[in-house]
DNA sequence: TTGTGTTTTACGACCTCC
DNA sequence: GGAGGTCGTAAAACACAA
């Protein structure tokens, strides 16, 4: 379901070919969900938690299902070894040394040998070897180089932003441990995946208030005159798991919409 | 081919929290 | 003080119409 939701999300958000809206990136691309046990602890200050958890069940739309759902896309590689081709990097990757405690949300990890013939298979012929081209680099911004003289924005690959997507769909905020395994994972720097992130919840916001704006009419009222329950166009509980640090709630008062 | 608008990375400023 | 949050913005990458 995910694929799909991420496809006809991604359709126009990842409209080009180099976004490979054709891109093979079918079911058995994606892996098993990843379990999660980090998300089990998440910390509210002033809120116990521990006893009422609320990991992917505090997701709920317009973000869609937590990612239990993306078990459809998920079978099982079938063969023993795999090469991580993260883009930056090649990472001998085994299936026997695939760690579920030590990765405990990777949900990333095995996809990862996918990257490569997803590219390799484009619907486009004229960005046949694009994929390659567009190897993210982590962008060193060493002295004396400025944003103008040099390149200094990589362009992710799909792969890349699906399981970035990924993540964002199952939490907006990612664990510090979450984010070092994708960093290592889909071969970013963890900045980068910090700021992907923080990129990323900028964008729905400004989809959220495109959204709001596209539908003044607060109250919607249903055929016996009470109001229907509101689309949750507000963001979700924010997650304040271990290693997150929240908004304070002036800000977050500012965040959401009047 | 070119001009234009949109999206995607990346950064700086500023703020809050620990 | 450091880490990470938002906001605003720069600039590359890209799509698409003319």
């Amino acid at each position: 379901m995910y694929v799909s939701y991420l496809l006809d999300k991604e359709a126009s958000m990842y409209p080009s070919s180099v976004r490979h809206s054709g891109l093979n990136l079918g079911a058995q691309n994606f892996v098993s969900p990843p379990q999660y046990p980090d998300y089990g602890t998440y910390h509210v200050p002033g809120v116990n938690l521990d006893s009422a958890t609320q990991p992917a069940a505090s997701w709920h739309p317009p973000y869609g299902p937590p990612r239990e759902e993306w078990s459809a896309y998920a079978p099982v590689p079938t063969n023993g070894a795999h090469s991580i081709n993260a883009s930056a990097g090649t990472l001998p990757y085994c299936a026997a040394d695939y760690n579920p405690v030590q990765h405990s949300g990777g949900g990333v990890i095995h996809a990862l040998n996918t990257s490569a013939a997803e590219h390799q298979a484009p619907s486009s012929p004229r960005r046949s070897y694009e994929w390659i081209k567009k190897t993210p680099q982590p962008v060193i911004t060493g002295p004396g180089k400025t944003r103008t003289k040099d390149k200094y924005r990589v362009v992710y690959t799909d792969h890349q932003r699906l399981e970035l997507e990924k993540e964002f769909h199952y939490s907006r905020y990612i664990t510090i441990r979450r984010k070092a395994e994708i960093s290592v994972t889909l071969g970013l720097t963890e900045r980068q995946v910090k700021i992907w992130f923080q990129n990323r919840r900028a964008k729905e916001r400004k989809l959220t208030r495109k959204k709001i704006q596209s539908e003044p009419c607060s109250v919607h009222s249903g055929s016996d005159g009470r109001p229907s329950p509101q689309p949750a166009l507000e963001p979700a509980p924010l997650p304040h798991h271990a290693g997150i640090r929240c908004p304070s709630a002036a800000v977050l008062s500012a965040l959401v919409p009047q």
